[in-house]
DNA sequence: GGAAGGATCTAGCACTGCTAGCGACTAGAG
DNA sequence: CTCTAGTCGCTAGCAGTGCTAGATCCTTCC
C-alpha cells in the first residue's frame, strides 16, 4: 500500500509535470502567435496572460522575466531555421549556397517577428561564452555546410561568418524597407557571385 | 516709432527663436549622450527633461513624441557617419573600398548607440518613399563612391546595396557578439576580396 | 473530517510615454 | 505707471508597462 500510494504519487506528479510542461509550451507559442500577428510591442504581460487564460504571474512561474519567454521563442524559432536550411535542398542548377540564402532570406521575410527575437532583440542569448542553445549550433551548421562546397583555400569558419553578415544585413535592411525591392534578385545574384567565385588566386 | 518698435519686435522675437532652436539641440546632444552613456533604455523622457533641466512637457514643445527625438539623434548621426566616410582615405596600398569599410566599422564599434539609432530601432525614418534625410542620402552616396571604382561591369546600385547589407550585417552581429572577434580581420579580407576581385567573368 | 501544503489570483508598486489645466511671467495699450 | 492678453512652463495625473507580496482557495494526505 505504501508501494501503492508511492505509485499513485509519482503518476500523478508525472501527470503535473506534464500539464505544467504543455502549460510552459502554451505560453511560448502564444508569445509567438501575438507577435507575429502584432509585433513584439504587443506582447506585454497582462495580453499574454489574457491569451493563455491565467493569470500573470503564473508566467512568472515558468519564466524568470518577460525576456526569458521572448527568449524561449527565440529558441524555438531557430529549432524552425536550422529545420528549413536541412531542407532546403537546390533544384538542379542551383547551388547549393543559393539554395541556403534563399531559404535564410525567405525565413526572415514570412516570419519578421520570429526573426527579431533571434538575432535583432537585445535579448541576448548565451551565444558566445556560456552555453549556446543547440538550435542555433544547428542553424549556423547549416550555414557551414552551405558554403563548405565554395569555400576553396579560404577559411571556412570565417568565410560562413561573411556569407551569414551578410544575409543578416540584407535580412533587416529589407525589413526596414531601407533597399530597393526591385533590386532583390540582382543583389543576391551579386551577393553569391562574389562569394563563390573567388577561389582563383593561385593563379599564374 | 511705429518702425522701431517693429524692429525691435522682430529682433526680440528672433532672439526667441534663437534661444529655442539652442534649447531644440539641447535636447537631442542631451539624448544621445544619455544613450552613448547608458543605452537607449536609460533614455526615458523624465531623465531627459532632468538632464536639460526642464520639465517633461518641454520635450513635447520641441517633438511630436520620443520617438521624434530618436530620429533626431538618427539624422544627426548620419551626418557624422557620412562626413568619416567621406574623409576616410586610403592609406597608400589601401583600396578605397577597404579604408570606407574600416571606417564604417569603426563608426558602428565606437558609437553603437547612434548606430543603434540609426539602422537598428524600429524607428522608420522616412526612407523610402517620403523625404529621406539629405545626411543618410549623403553617407548612402560615400559608399557608392567607394564602391564605384571595383563595380566593373556589375550594377553600381545593386553592389553598394551588397556592400552596405555585409557591413551592416557585421555591425551588428559583432555587436551581439555573436560572430568571433578573433576572425575580424580575415572576415573583412574576406568580404573585400570577394566583392573587389570577382569581375573577370569576361575571360577566354 | 481536519490539517498541511502548494498553486493561483487579487491588488499593488515603481516605472513608462504623454497631456490637461493651472499659474506666473512678459509684452503691449491706454 | 497700470492693467489686460497671451504665451510659456510647470504640477499633477492618466493609462499602460514589468514584476511581486500577500491573501485565498484547492488539493492531498493522515
Amino acid at each position: 500500500m505504501s508501494s501503492s500510494a508511492r505509485f499513485f504519487g509519482v503518476t500523478i506528479q508525472n501527470r503535473r509535470e506534464r500539464e505544467r510542461a504543455e502549460r510552459h509550451q502554451l505560453i511560448i507559442d502564444a508569445a509567438r502567435e501575438l507577435a507575429e500577428a502584432e509585433g513584439w510591442d504587443a506582447v506585454t504581460t497582462r495580453r499574454l496572460a489574457e491569451k493563455v487564460e491565467y493569470s500573470q504571474p503564473v508566467l512568472y512561474s515558468h519564466f524568470k522575466g518577460k525576456d526569458a519567454i521572448v527568449r524561449a521563442v527565440a529558441v524555438q524559432g531557430s529549432g524552425e531555421l536550422a529545420r528549413l536550411l536541412r531542407k532546403a535542398r537546390p533544384s538542379r542548377g542551383e547551388s547549393r549556397l543559393r539554395a541556403a540564402a534563399e531559404a535564410y532570406l525567405k525565413f526572415a521575410r514570412e516570419r519578421p517577428a520570429l526573426y527579431d527575437a533571434m538575432f535583432v532583440q537585445q535579448v541576448d542569448l548565451p551565444w558566445g561564452t556560456s552555453e549556446v542553445p543547440q538550435e542555433l549550433l544547428d542553424a549556423f551548421g547549416e550555414l557551414v555546410a552551405a558554403v563548405e562546397p565554395v569555400h576553396g583555400e579560404r577559411d571556412l569558419d570565417a568565410l560562413t561568418e561573411v556569407f551569414w553578415s551578410s544575409l543578416h544585413g540584407i535580412a533587416t535592411l529589407v525589413q526596414g524597407g531601407r533597399l530597393r525591392p526591385e533590386l532583390d534578385d540582382l543583389r543576391l545574384d551579386l551577393l553569391l557571385g562574389a562569394l563563390s567565385l573567388t577561389q582563383d588566386e593561385d593563379r599564374p
